[in-house]
DNA sequence: TTATATTTTTAGACTAATCTAAATTTTATT
DNA sequence: AATAAAATTTAGATTAGTCTAAAAATATAA
């Protein structure tokens, strides 16, 4: 079996390749996991060695099948006890990060299963992130966000791609929250600050902040 | 905070404590987590020097307050994901300690209070062992076995104290569940093997097996 | 295209937890 | 009480994961 430690580097791997990248750098993946270079590098030539990773001395790394199975089964994990979290114990969106970043790592087959049945196998958690099914498969939705709309188009609200707990935190005051509906009444020409309407409530919102809601085009 | 390695530590002092020893032995502690007893010794130094035990070379280990606390805690969380996983994720109760073990140690306050809330604030776990409350309170059920009974005594099943995959395994297919009434038919003198009503069904069973069964007279 | 900056890797050291083998202390036995 | 046996501790080594500092490779810029 892999270490937390070793599931850790795939999920972060995966993670950095999702944009297309190819061949994921050494700096890249310190960065995301808060470590220094000289650490990845060690950790990547011991999950080359496990075949989890291809990689080539400074040519970045990439994944296996067998390492992006690993990778997906975790971010699976993850994403189910996160819709437990909220849904059956009643912790908020924000909350739920790092506790269901230490449960996913209890890997078993049976229990996840378990765990997904129980919750109605749900697609998607709890902000808007899609749940992969038992076999690996991931719903990507479009990326379209509130920045991307123009004045008169409405949306729902359907995930983030930002999810620190301040950004999280943030949008639940403003009741900007999974399924609600937004209409965009007025866009700044200088910075693209945008007014809006949420459960008929005027909401002003910087380009920083729209340009990290996923939408969807009602 | 304390590394998983500690708190199993922890937890295997505090149940070595329980038929009231004073100085739990290196070997004994060695024993319970498979381990050697020179780790043994390393470690206990280092959870002295956090306060978590009391040590005095070649006399054993106490653990103190703090230590106590951290140990009855673990338990607590234990009991009440074996609980979780019986109930809501209709797991058999021979397959939930294992699991449970690697739950256990996701170790915060309000994770274990909203699942305690969630599960109805249970006080016995699947295997009839106490949950310990929010304050550390154990409920100690008295110890009388099966093998106790004499001739026509009827009593009901309220716990095990040997939790082995193969003995629950046993039991369940004698039906010999919590909850469930048992009436001693006949003892023969020799081994003490017993003959016992179970849901109408006389059952023949050893003294290795009914000694290991708690029960309450009725 | 040569020099400079950036990225990545290597070398060597550190910590946590473990182990084996040897030394020490305690307990049991004559 | 002396000695043998058992339990415990120490000394020194190992592995996983990390780090700093220096070296090597790649990318960028004049």
């Amino acid at each position: 079996m892999n270490s937390f430690t070793e599931e850790n580097y795939l999920k972060a791997i995966y993670k950095l390749s999702l944009n297309g990248v190819q061949g994921v750098s050494t700096n890249a993946i310190a960065d995301k996991l808060a470590t220094k270079p000289s650490s990845v590098t060690d950790m990547i030539k011991k999950l080359a060695d496990k075949k989890l990773v291809s990689y080539q001395k400074y040519q970045g790394v990439n994944l296996t099948k067998k390492g992006s199975d690993v990778a997906v089964s975790i971010i699976r994990n993850h994403r189910l006890w996160e819709v437990f979290l909220v849904e059956k114990l009643n912790f908020k969106w924000d909350e739920v990060h790092d506790l269901a970043e230490e449960l996913e790592h209890i890997n078993t087959h049976k229990l996840t299963e378990r765990l997904d049945e129980f919750l109605g196998f749900p697609k998607f958690d709890p902000h808007g992130d899609p749940i992969p099914d038992k076999d690996g498969n991931i719903i990507q939705h479009k990326d379209v966000t509130l920045s991307d709309l123009i004045r008169g188009e409405k949306a729902v609200v359907v995930g983030v791609k930002e999810h620190s707990k301040s950004y999280l935190n943030y949008l639940e005051q403003l009741q900007l929250v999974l399924g609600v509906e937004v209409e965009v009444k007025d866009i700044v020409e200088f910075d693209a600050t945008m007014q809006i309407l949420v459960n008929n409530k005027q909401v002003i919102i910087s380009n920083q902040a729209s340009k990290n809601l996923i939408v969807k085009k009602i």
